[in-house]
DNA sequence: CAGAACATTATTGTATACTAGAAAATGGGG
DNA sequence: CCCCATTTTCTAGTATACAATAATGTTCTG
């Protein structure tokens, strides 16, 4: 075992919180995952300590550490940069993409489609941010890509439930296509274009995002400070 | 005191990182920080594991935490990044700029002018960071400004770099008189592409040529400090 | 009964002690 | 003199003990 421990809670931690087991506003009690791990507090302080940092989790000195519970504002805030930083990433990789780059993004894709005529949406759901994170590769700028990743995690709690809703799957899997033949036309305006209205979230569904934001505040702020 | 030991090691750390006293690679050991700031390890690390997350240090598992060397392809990764944020920041704030914001960023420039003009490069520098600091709390989004602030304070060690290969002071000078006049006249499109230049350490083109380079080489050296 | 002051409890923050693994030192053989 | 194996030492990682403070409960007073 040559990862250390602190390292894979902090890591176990980040994706319980972003698969929903641990909730929005939920508090991390620390005796209580050094329970679950079967080790001391100290490697599970210092995993919060990252997530913290990391903006996945909150820390209020004395209080405690909670899973982030951003205002709408804020979320609108992170989607904005979101969508450009999902721009800029199909911008250079609309450039640089090789023609294996672009067979491997049409065999996600379509694997995708694949899901979604199956209607298997956690499926579509993991197979939908596989291609982002192909795309995130393909800009050939690994410090982006890393980046784009950090935010889209840190949104997956949000934009699940965003594409619950009735009829998004198909419109997201139409855009999907449209980015994609536009990548391998290289015509890069439109694939910016398609990607900033596929990311964005005002408009029609930015009330459903509000929707279900409340829906997710409503749930597990039962023990979030204020 | 409210803020808690550890929070201001951190920000302490930080602060020496950006500012060159603790130099690239620079190995941060646990029991010298622990005398330095009269605390134990446990703040001390619980500090590093921040300053790792966020990007600023580099930690190798029981080996020590190191101020981030990151290579040179990494570098021009980062600036790409920062260019497009910084290119967001002044789109938004070029749309949203109100009268008092445009009069504020009208004089911090006008103090960078005078420091240029003086010859006061630290102040100069100073002054610069101001200038860019308003316009993303201009951009009306508040998440957008902290990443451009936080990536900005990664890459500050390394901004000497890019105006030596870019040559003389004058030049960003004369870029952020034309930033500012295209913000007060609302051309978003040439403050974008004045910004870009101004950031991007030699062009686009470059940047695909590096990310070319490193496709070809499997980007794997990643050499460690001593 | 309401509310405030006090005592109690629970949990975070820090210090210290101990363990383990990697770098450095040592020493023997070529 | 160099190379490699062994030992030693040093530092990081973790556990535990203790201190400090916020949350909670209780009691006394009006």
């Amino acid at each position: 075992m040559t990862r250390l421990p602190s390292a894979k809670i902090r890591d176990s931690l980040e994706q319980r919180i972003v698969e929903g087991e641990l909730g929005i506003g939920k508090r991390l009690d620390e005796a209580e995952l050094s329970a679950h791990y079967g080790v001391s507090r100290t490697p599970v302080r210092e995993a919060l300590q990252r997530l913290a940092e990391s903006g996945l989790a909150e820390h209020l000195p004395r209080r405690g550490t909670f899973v982030s519970a951003p205002s709408l504002s804020e979320l609108v805030e992170m989607f904005e940069v979101m969508a450009e930083l999902e721009c800029m990433a199909v911008r250079l990789a609309t450039r640089r993409a090789t023609n294996a780059d672009i067979d491997a993004l049409t065999e996600s894709n379509e694997a995708c489609r694949a899901a979604f005529e199956a209607g298997d949406t956690k499926r579509y759901y993991e197979l939908n941010a596989t291609v982002h994170r192909q795309i995130y590769k393909m800009s050939g700028n690994s410090f982006l890509a890393a980046e784009a990743q950090r935010l889209h995690d840190r949104l997956r709690p949000f934009r699940r439930l965003q594409l619950r809703v009735r009829g998004r799957m198909g419109e997201s899997m139409d855009e999907h296509n449209i980015i994609l033949a536009a990548i391998r036309d290289g015509d890069v305006q439109k694939a910016i274009d398609t990607m900033r209205n596929h990311i964005t979230i005002l408009g029609e569904r930015f009330n459903d995002l509000v929707s279900g934001f409340n829906l997710l505040m409503g749930q597990n702020n039962k023990d979030k400070p204020s």
